[in-house]
DNA sequence: CACAGTCTGTAACTAATACCACATTTTAGC
DNA sequence: GCTAAAATGTGGTATTAGTTACAGACTGTG
């Protein structure tokens, strides 16, 4: 199985090693939109996502959801299960065609004991889950909207080395993970086409001004009000900079 | 040291390990409002609160702060520089008179070698660190203010095991633990103690009616908005929650 | 091809809360 | 205990972004 390899919970082992595993665990397969957990159900143990894409979130009482993670092929999710807790903190949702492995808790003490190597990979990606928290709160709290989408789409770029992104998700879904609802969304993303930063196709989004992007996303400028997209240059709007 | 014996990464060691630790690594003192470390300065290793009392937290470009953490005697911080990174990604700052101990990257190695306790001592606590910010993210992106400092109110509540909580910070460290700022803290407390929900004096906080504060934080109940205390009862506000 | 369903975009309105200014209280140092 | 400085409280205003409503676009299906 090549997705295993992939699997950066498993660097350092050899083939052989990654084989086994990739026997010894059970898998299953769940269709877009299926919900793999809830938040409040009793915890066994973790999965890996082997291929798809799910999204980790929570809800509010009134139902309004905030994404917490998207999780891509390769990436371990509700780890926290392993340790502490006995309830998932949030929920899963496969967002398309995906399929995941189980560890159980018993099963993973076993895997540690045969590699202890197991054991600080999992620090380690528990320790960039912490950081990507850090900045998830950043961005929530100390940031605005506009800001906080030109971040995610240089984020994107970065990541696909491509001026040119796809969001892989929704509208709707992307409203959520930036903590907003997707009305707020099209009127920013309206904003940043009509002041030639960006260009869009649907889910396909070009990146045409990367450094007004930047200087955006680190709040050094702000986002065109109007729609035209002939104005004075220079910032306007968000007037609380300027004292 | 007593100190040393109530710090959970030690939990499991014997008291003559515990001793030896006590001895081995190097110890500071920081006044109150002293920096130890800053965002983006390298980070070498972690450390652990002895005593005193310190805040985690990030600096909007506008100089507006969110506290991420307010540490307390006996945790440990700054462990997500033992890997994948580099360079601190928050700001720690005294906020009492604070002893802290240093353990570097390769102390820490040394460390897990001699006791492998330590390292699972660790993830235990990564784990809770992280379940920690899913709810931190979620009451900034899902709850509005009112609702954060009822649902705080009752962790310290429960936590000093009192009807009867000390801040132990300011409220204008508690407005930025909460993401917002003084101003608004200081209404939401008025409107509060005006519902009869709380008295206040000075720091210290009484709670009168658990109840409300509890329908409160789980957003079952609005706040009523005049100062009078003298109002129909039941809900009133948010009218969206009726629909 | 038509239909239903979902997703997306636009507009008007409103609510929560940040911002600003200032009064008042508390704290700390001398 | 007095004074300066810091923290807190309160009123008024401005702004971001959520809410509601609806129209158009896209999707897949029979």
């Amino acid at each position: 199985m090549d997705a295993m390899a992939a699997v950066p919970l498993f660097k350092g082992l050899s083939e052989k090693q990654i084989d086994d595993l990739a026997r010894a665990f059970p898998r299953r397969s769940y269709a877009a939109g299926e919900t793999i957990f809830r938040e409040g159900e009793p915890a066994e143990g973790f999965y890996i996502l082997l291929s798809g894409r799910l999204k980790i979130y929570k809800l509010s009482m009134e139902g309004k959801e905030q994404i917490l993670h998207i999780i891509e092929a390769g990436e371990p999710f509700a780890e926290v299960a392993l340790f502490s807790e006995t309830t998932f903190p949030a929920y899963a949702e496969a967002i398309r065609e995906s399929e995941v492995m189980f560890f159980s808790r018993k099963a993973f003490q076993q895997l540690v004991r045969n590699d202890p190597s197991i054991i600080m990979n999992m620090l380690a990606i528990l320790s960039q889950r912490l950081k990507y928290f850090t900045r998830l709160v950043e961005d929530l709290s100390l940031k605005e909207v506009p800001q906080r989408l030109a971040a995610y789409l240089l984020f994107l770029a970065d990541r696909e080395g491509s001026r040119q992104v796809s969001l892989g998700i929704s509208k709707g879904q992307l409203a959520s993970l930036l903590g907003t609802i997707p009305e707020t969304l099209s009127r920013i993303t309206a904003r940043m086409a009509g002041g030639g930063l960006i260009e869009m196709q649907g889910r396909r989004i070009t990146i045409i001004d990367r450094d007004g992007l930047e200087a955006l996303a680190e709040g050094m400028r702000g986002l065109q009000k109007g729609g035209s997209r002939f104005q004075v240059p220079g910032r306007r709007l968000k007037t609380k900079r300027e004292a």
